[in-house]
DNA sequence: GGGATCGATACCCGTGCGGTATCGCTGCCC
DNA sequence: GGGCAGCGATACCGCACGGGTATCGATCCC
């Protein structure tokens, strides 16, 4: 009695613990990954009798993570997107010998358009260039995109994004702005303080939604995309501190005034540290030559 | 005919094929792993089919990788370390919980013991210092170390460990020495320059073994340790070319003269990126105010 | 050309995963 | 407070799949 099974965790243990852990709760977990509770409530036990370790905390009305369990999540959820990754790798690997060579770069929807256009325009004029995939995606995506291998270089920006467990090289520090409806009376300034802009009254900040979609509460309005919120600003519902490089997107109803307490923004490129493509080194280094 | 199964692949399925591309032989890694040669064969084709890509080129003589199949080592080892790491972990915390707390530091063998005596010391002087394990492992091993869950924190010295995908703080930087035996005509200079010792005769740079435990080619005696190599070169057989540090290890049969053009080592301190651990946050705000 | 080596194939068996039915506990509400 | 609803645990079953043995087929070597 009381084996110890020494051979590793199977992926499989680890996709049902971090959808529980997510849930809090066997029956809707059981449903997101298809499968009946009962195998579900066997698969964790089992989980937890070869970790030796309580990861949950049952009563018949709550779950709640232990602290090895909330490790576990955070860990596991590591762990299978870098074998998500390597199983992605290794299939566009296979597609490149066949002769579909190229890179997937990912940025944030809206963000640094003309950097991108540039880097992009700089890139495919090199002789031995391959074709860029380019994913727009939502804010702070990027980093999961890089780390499950959806994308093999990014384009983030600090200190918005965390660069943390990836290589990256500067590109451009910017100063922020206020965006303003045209024709509002801070407009006329040369500058203003953080402090002058983010208490304007009847123009809030927005609310951007956190990494699992849900929004924090505040009285700012809602918003989603770049897009949404320049128009938003437009009808003189919203304001907000942005890049400096944003100026080349705003039209006649908006205005910028530059914010001189606001932190800079520094745009890296990022890439995972052992990236071994030729493709993404050649990205890399026109980068940092614009 | 030619389903296509959407759900992941299996940590047994890497383990099964990282043996298979390291062995380069289906009978060796199926020894290996414990199980017979057919299974092995079955699970690396279905693996193949799962990715739609081959990963294996085999003749009935020989076995080589494709592209795709080394792009799947090298990202197949790493998710397979992130598995480890997650269980690992998850028992540690567990363990934490019931009192025995801890962190485990990684250091090379043999360098940097002043400042990692200096270290301990400091941080036991801390108000809610932990334990502290320390695992002396040989050259470029913390890298591993850290990233599969053994060790929570590593010194590091660059440029010769790779620092990539970990936080670091950089501790103190040491010019290099080259190391001679007592006597030797070097000995009454003042300083020397690399060229000069790289091609002492008689007095050949010794090798160390690679990551896979082999040595390269070359003229000088194979080295595993530290130690080895100090005796060595007071035999006369060797000479070396070490970090400043080195010195306090050093007896009265060496003799250390600068290098003015080696380059300088760094020691770091390096944690995995999503460490949340208090107590590696204590050892390295310690460590960096040493 | 024969033997040795090595991966693939054929076939069988047992483990274990996933399913359904049901129990037992807990909080809630009239 | 008793009945009910919600939820996780348990019991039991069937089958798919992982692992084993035996054997084949190809290739290299003497």
């Amino acid at each position: 009695m009381g084996f110890e099974y020494r051979d590793g965790v199977e992926t499989r243990e680890l996709r049902y613990f971090v959808a529980v852990a997510e849930e809090l709760h066997f029956g809707r977990a059981a449903q997101r990954l298809g499968i009946a509770q009962p195998p579900l409530s066997r698969a964790i036990r089992q989980l937890e009798r070869r970790l030796g370790a309580a990861l949950l905390e049952r009563t018949s009305r709550t779950v709640t993570l232990t602290d090895a369990g909330s490790v576990l999540l955070r860990e596991g959820r590591a762990a299978l997107d870098a074998v998500e990754a390597a199983e992605r790798r290794a299939r566009r690997a296979a597609l490149a010998a066949t002769g579909h060579a190229g890179v997937v770069l990912a940025a944030k929807a809206g963000a640094s358009s003309e950097l991108l256009a540039k880097l992009l325009d700089a890139y495919a004029a090199e002789p031995d260039a391959v074709t860029v995939d380019v994913l727009l995606c939502g804010i702070g995506e990027q980093e999961r995109l890089l780390r499950d291998g959806r994308a093999d270089v990014a384009l983030l920006h600090r200190p918005f994004d965390t660069t943390a467990g990836f290589d990256t090289e500067e590109l451009r520090t910017d100063g922020q702005v206020a965006v303003l409806p045209a024709g509002h009376p801070l407009t006329g300034r040369t500058h203003v303080q953080m402090a002058e802009v983010t208490a304007l009254p009847g123009l809030p900040m927005p609310r951007w939604p956190g990494l699992d979609g849900t929004y924090p509460d505040g009285p700012g309005p809602q918003v989603r995309e770049h897009a949404q919120l320049l128009q938003l600003i437009a009808l003189g519902r919203a304001c907000a501190i942005l890049p400096d490089s944003c100026r080349a997107q705003l039209g006649g109803d908006l205005a910028a005034v530059p914010v001189l307490d606001a932190p800079t923004v520094t745009t890296v490129i990022a890439w995972p540290p052992h990236s071994r493509s030729r493709a993404v080194a050649g990205l890399v280094q026109t980068a940092t030559r614009l």
